[in-house]
RNA sequence: GGCCCCGUCGUCUAGUGGUCAGGACCGACGCCUUUCACGCGUCAAACGCGGGUUCGAUUCCCGCCGGGGCCA
């Protein structure tokens, strides 16, 4: 993607305001989700889990998701920001049936369905500021504000919003959540110079989209009488809300950027797995009817309910998230493994992505397999199996804290060992060495680490068997030397 | 400030008018063991506070406190 071609950036250009035939919205069909994030940056793991949780009930439910992108904040919104969105969809593997949808784009239904407000009355244009607005409320005992209709040029539009009753959100995880109308202001609709706001534009668009179910954060739940307004106004009926709880940092408080592992692509960067990440969300904030904590995606769209989603904030605890996705890296099959880890490599370093590539399909291939039921995260794998693919580098506290005392003489007896076997598999070298071992009447210890630092240059590493016949005898052979060559100098 | 939401181990959660309040992560200890991990086992760890209803409240109601959100 090239840098715009005048100074002013020509956003979305691939992104275009649909709304489906309102045979489709009004037939009774299957539900009709919608995830509408706004693109002012990396998806946060909150809105992930959104994108989650809507996903789950339309493929449960044979319904269908829409993707729409609330841009109508033209400062914050750019392609970049929405590239980057759909990007960690996509590797959240996370599909959708329709869009992604401009809601910038819809304006002009936007403009009309206001017009028809105010022709009908249920609007106004008021040119009454927002310290207007303040005094007027302390003038008047602290209620709702209550407007003139002005015939002033540049006044914003409010919604007339009933001095009795109650707007009732049916709310899927709340319960009845009630709102008195004699507290709300008539709140703005559109900006003076026509804008459509907020709660105008989600609306109108949750209500032409024919969205049955919307599922979003809990922030928005002060918004829905507002929507639920609008809508009566409009003569629509209100589709079916869920709240979801918000999503804390570890601190306790709201999630900020600032958090480890906020945004879908530090978590990818992190070296996560995304089924792990997709089974992690989907536990924060909802909780299985038998305890059960490892779950396939399936088995989530199977089970996943939304009355079983929790009321409170939850604290996202990347630990437990890393134990997770430890228990799905080692259930992955090898060959993808290895496809996962290159992938990983080609996007952490290119050196070390084109050392791996390099390297024999066996020598991969050995390399997974000794350190599968190891690694917790893709990032963890290379520093344990580098050795494998590049000339190690030396730890010094390592080789400081192992090649001492009788490490030399110790070192040699496992290389005369290695040198007289015949094959070089993992099987004979243990033999070999065992044997080694129990004729020095050393300890296992100190000659396995001499040759784990001599071969991996420290002191941690897979299994010492499974290093050796993974290096194969040459390369282990001449590092043993040159270790013991050091050792005399 | 107004309106609204929330409150079970440190964290994610299960749960009930009477339970030893269950599971998972983390932690501690032990086992395994050639290192680091993994794995296995054991242990530690919670119903925010105060009233009320009740024979009995973690569970129901009220208040408070605490946390959060939206609007201003």
């Amino acid at each position: 993607m090239g840098p715009p071609v005048s100074g002013i950036p020509k956003p979305f250009a691939a992104l275009y305001c649909w709304y489906p035939q309102p045979a489709t919205v009004n037939a009774p069909s299957p539900p009709r989700f919608r995830f509408a994030p706004s693109p002012t940056g990396a998806l946060h793991i909150g809105g992930a889990r959104t994108a989650l949780y809507n996903w789950l009930l339309a493929r449960g439910s044979g319904g269908a998701l829409v993707l729409r992108i609330e841009d109508t904040d033209r400062e914050r919104s750019t392609p970049e920001n929405t590239e980057q969105i759909l990007d960690a969809l996509r590797w959240l593997e996370l599909d959708w049936d329709e869009g992604p949808v401009s809601q910038y784009e819809c304006r002009e239904r936007h403009t009309q369905r206001l017009a028809e407000l105010v022709e009908a009355g249920h609007a106004y244009h008021d040119p009454a500021t927002a310290a207007d607005v303040r005094a007027w409320k302390k003038s008047h005992g602290g209620i709702g504000y209550r407007g003139q209709p002005s015939e002033e040029p540049g006044a914003a539009v409010r919604l007339r919003v009933p001095d009795r009753g109650e707007m009732v959100v049916d709310d899927l995880i709340r319960g009845e959540v009630r709102f008195a109308n004699d507290t709300q202001d008539d709140f703005v609709i559109a900006r003076g110079d026509g804008t459509p706001l907020y709660n105008l534009a989600v609306a109108v668009d949750d209500a032409e989209m024919g969205i049955t179910d919307v599922v979003r954060g809990d922030d928005h739940l002060s918004n829905t009488p507002k929507q639920l307004l609008v809508l009566e106004a409009l003569g629509v009926r209100p589709p079916r809300y869920a709240h979801l709880p918000l999503l804390h940092g570890p601190d306790g408080r709201k999630l900020s950027k600032r958090d480890r592992a906020a945004s879908v692509q530090e978590l990818r960067d992190l070296g996560y797995l995304p089924a792990a990440v997709r089974n992690y969300l989907a536990l924060l904030g909802w909780g299985t009817v038998d305890d059960e904590t490892i779950l396939a995606t399936d088995e989530l769209v199977d089970r996943f309910s939304i009355e079983r989603v929790g009321r409170s904030a939850a604290i996202f605890d990347e630990r437990k998230l890393r134990w997770m996705n430890g228990r799905f890296m080692r259930a992955l099959p090898l060959s993808e493994y290895e496809a996962r880890l290159a992938d990983h490599l080609r996007q952490r370093s290119p050196d070390e992505a084109d050392a791996f590539a390099a390297a024999a399909p066996a020598r991969r291939r050995a390399a997974c397999e000794i350190v599968r039921d190891k690694a917790q995260t893709l990032d963890e794998i290379w520093p344990l199996v580098r050795f494998l693919f590049v000339e190690p580098a030396r730890d010094p506290a390592a080789w400081g804290k192992v090649m001492k005392g009788d490490a030399g003489p110790a070192l040699a007896e496992g290389l005369e060992a290695l040198r007289a076997l015949d094959g070089f598999d993992v099987a004979s070298i243990e033999a070999a060495l065992t044997a080694a071992v129990e004729r020095s009447g050393r300890r296992p210890k100190d000659v396995y680490q001499p040759i784990r630092v001599a071969i991996t240059g420290t002191t941690i590493s897979p299994g010492i068997f499974d290093s050796l016949a993974a290096l194969g005898r040459e390369t282990s052979v001449t590092r043993i030397e040159r270790a013991l060559a050091e050792l005399a100098g």
